[in-house]
DNA sequence: GAGCTAAATGGAATTATTCTAATTATTGAT
DNA sequence: ATCAATAATTAGAATAATTCCATTTAGCTC
């Protein structure tokens, strides 16, 4: 069994694969498919998991190609934590993170417009931003 | 020989530590020294080979354990950046990381009163931010 | 200085990720 | 649809980064 994407994803993954002269094959549709389908920021291992559940042949190198694949095209996004493994999450609105440093959860924080432009202008001139993190750590909300 | 630190950040050291009831050792010291004295973001591979020149005997374990007491003490941040082993700075002002992505340097960034506190609003109530991370990535100052 | 305990040591173990060579799938042209 | 070209996947080995463990050493209190 094959993961199917929603008409709206499947159209976006394709032209973004494309855009870039990619192929759309059926191990980057479904590692699409998971990270959309459960946006709790699962780690590499996480979703080799859940891809093999759909194609159980797939193999870690694969995941970790795809992966690379989908943030090149800006498809999902690469959380970076102290002490723990990357996460992915699908890239929509640009938002922040915030982990618990209790139970190690991870919580999206909306960014509005101004300060995402006053953190953008923080960069001095000569700089080209392509990509903004912000993670907050801390005591998350009732531990 | 050991790693001298100049009277006011020795000062500085000891405080942090005895604060949370920890030893300041030779080894932790030597660490915070080569931190301080070349701000280039070192990993902790650098920082074993910077330390093991003023104390020879030092372990990989002893650096970790070290960068580890000092960032829970606040005298070092951490810089998490994809795809590259986990970088240190001395805590100075708040500042933001910039990596280029075509030379991998980091520049350090920094971050204005009133942008650092819009930040931190962000965050929505019943969370308590210990930490902030802001890391922007690009195409860094004349390639 | 002796004793108590935290910290350092060396090496093995683990975890996360990347590499490599062989196989398979996708695409564009027929 | 079929074929060839080539991009992507596969399995497993290799590497890199970090952590663990049992023992030894050093810092602190009295």
């Amino acid at each position: 069994m094959s993961y199917s994407l929603s008409a709206p994803h499947r159209k976006t993954f394709t032209d973004s694969l494309h855009a870039k002269g990619l192929r759309p094959t059926r191990q980057r549709s479904c590692v699409y498919g998971v990270i959309l389908d459960k946006r709790d920021h699962p780690t590499a291992d996480d979703i080799y998991d859940r891809v093999r559940k759909f194609l159980p042949s797939t193999s870690f190198a694969t995941v970790y190609n795809c992966l690379e694949t989908l943030v090149s095209c800006g498809l999902v996004r690469q959380v970076n934590m102290a002490r723990s493994p990357t996460r992915y999450c699908p890239n929509l609105t640009p938002h922040a993170h915030f982990k618990c440093t209790i139970t190690g959860k991870i919580f999206d924080v909306q960014i509005d417009k101004n300060t995402l432009s006053r953190m953008q202008s923080l960069v001095p001139d000569g700089f080209v931003t392509e990509n903004i993190d912000l993670c907050f750590s801390g005591k998350g909300h009732q531990i």
